[in-house]
DNA sequence: GATGAATGAGTATTCATTCAT
DNA sequence: CATGAATGAATACTCATTCAT
């Protein structure tokens, strides 16, 4: 075998698994982790169910890849210079940009916010109390830990930094957790909506940046 | 020696049942509902497996009867006078309570939200157009329809008031939504929170409430 | 207590056992056996489920029970001279009142020709081949077994008789297995039909008679 | 090495599919639709207990299929010109044949008579009031339902027919009733009977064809 | 790699039977 | 005697996973 037609084979894997992957994140979100079966997925990706397990040791780790495929994904959206810093400029940035990964990973969004219910779950995917929890059934690796981390990191930062051109009596975690529970809060609605519009939907996102910025 | 009688078979059946819902609401809340086996509920609340389904036809029953008598206990917590009118006074209380009922009714609210995750539940559960879905899984009677739809319309009305004591340029609906997106943001974090710092929580229900009076 | 109440009592104790018995017949024979609950029949009988057991030691031996019973009421309505003979008269009777039991105890013959599927129950109940079969689950008293064994006996030997009377060449097995057919046939049609033509009915045991005697 | 072609596979699955419906066949006639458990079944056909579920949705359809299929089997046996008319040689060939089909399909006929006792299942079977019953537990399609009033119905013709060669006395439809009864009671005992007489058993069917014809 | 038949542990549910009162 | 709540073994069915080809 040459090496070109090693990596074809290569090339033919990624694509594959990448099929197997985003139809299993499609029924995922939307039926549910649980309700979803391998044969179903199997089925829509136009394979053999054994096939599924070629490239993908579980169920679990089949989900697991899609997670942390997404984050990978996800990632780049923000801080683009990746100093860890969120300056004024990028603050608009980061919310507008927040929105659109948000509508256009939704299938990811609903996948997560699925997750983040069973409580061992929640506890590995956002905290890293690690060996606090291995008990049970569905365990990540910390990719979206980190990434979440960062983030927040990021975000106090920013909300700190405003101190100084508020008023003293100026909170700035109260602010930041407003900030938060408002993106939350935004972000839920926009995942669950089967139809957005679109002018209140810009509104939104421009009031929410004048309010916090 | 001698047989029980009427009211104490009631009894019996009565505290039976709401255990196996307790314990029941608790798993669902916090496990998920298809994670929950009855086994496990059974093992739980320390009953034979079979005596669930004395009480309840089914899982699906079972849930059924939890959401509506969780309903039941919410509803009265909301507009007092239950006159459908929010005043400015009853607005404060509102989300003073609202916030009170969700560390108080924790659980529920988890089962809830999790519900909302699946299409065809949603719809059942959020929107009113009937016959429209009957497809699936889990069906329930309307009264969370109901109730969320009183809620809901209270809500509006009280901004599109606001509308007089506001500049030209005040969007009532835009208002609207943000509040929504903050309570929704806000009892997510709520209901997902292990550990809640009690000084920062009653200063963001302040704060909320001072932002959207 | 007096003999007197003593008596009433173990009245009342048969009644109910009646009671029970009927409607139990009832529903096993048209529902069938393995499709009738215990709660089921205790409900249509008016009684709590637990007291079944306290005249029957399960639902086996009230089936047992029901059976017995209805193999002495039916015992009496043949050979009225308990002598063991059918005489020509009584062959023209003997078929009468057969079909006149049959439209009597119309549950009952259906019960019973259900139960004739099972193998084990069959050998059981049919032949007395003893200690063959002891393995599975039903198992009866021989009531029925002598009860049926006497009257295939008679009409075998009335049969026989019949020879007297006939040509050469009459054989009277061949002939005594045709009526028996013919009234098997008749019967279990009889049995199933829900609406009976009285006109043709009749006619038909005549010309049964007819054929026979 | 290679993997295995549509057909190896397809004729695995018929097979299989053969083998899980003979077994299943074999003990619902012997013991019971209700007493044959699928693990019952799978343990007798060698086949793990999931493996019935591949080829058939349920025990029901299970059932279904093999009565379809019993049935698509039987068919061809009788009226060989497929002409709906039943000359006088062909009446005999009927009769003949007959009973050669009910000796050889022996446990369909015990399955068949079986279900003919669940009311419902009765009515659906031999009748054609459609949409009458749909109620309870077991539904089929009308193969066995078509299939059956073919023969019926060339039957009666053929009894009908008889009048032109009989006394003006004689009435078609008595003489069709007393045939089938003859013709389902001799059915029975030999569907019934472990052993068979061969010698009596080939009279009865000669006397059977003499009376009739 | 690819296929789909086969496995079997696990799940909801049923129901005869027991037992405290 | 009578009640019906409680038990748990048994049943149909599901589905992730394995494996021969």
């Amino acid at each position: 075998m040459s090496p070109r037609s090693q990596k074809q084979f290569q090339d033919m894997r990624d694509e594959k698994k990448a099929l197997i992957m985003a139809v299993a994140l499609e029924h995922f979100a939307n039926e549910g982790y649980f309700k979803t079966t391998i044969n179903h997925i199997a089925r829509h990706a136009g394979i053999a169910k054994g096939l599924m397990y070629n490239y993908f040791a579980s169920k679990e780790e089949l989900l697991m890849a899609i997670i942390n495929s997404s984050i990978k994904d996800i990632s780049p959206y923000f801080d683009p210079d990746r100093d860890g810093y969120l300056s004024e400029e990028e603050f608009e940035l980061f919310i507008r940009k927040l929105f659109i990964i948000i509508r256009e990973k939704i299938s990811f969004w609903r996948l997560f916010s699925q997750l983040l219910i069973q409580k061992d779950v929640r506890n590995q995917l956002l905290n890293s109390k690690p060996g606090q929890i291995n008990s049970a059934q569905i365990m990540y690796t910390n990719q979206s830990n980190a990434f979440l981390a960062q983030i927040s990191k990021m975000i106090t930062e920013y909300f700190e930094r405003k101190k100084d051109r508020k008023p003293a009596d100026y909170d700035p975690l109260l602010d930041r957790n407003l900030f938060m529970y408002t993106i939350e809060g935004f972000a839920r609605v926009t995942i669950y909506q089967d139809d957005v519009d679109e002018n209140y939907y810009s509104k939104t996102v421009n009031k929410i940046i004048e309010l916090f910025k």
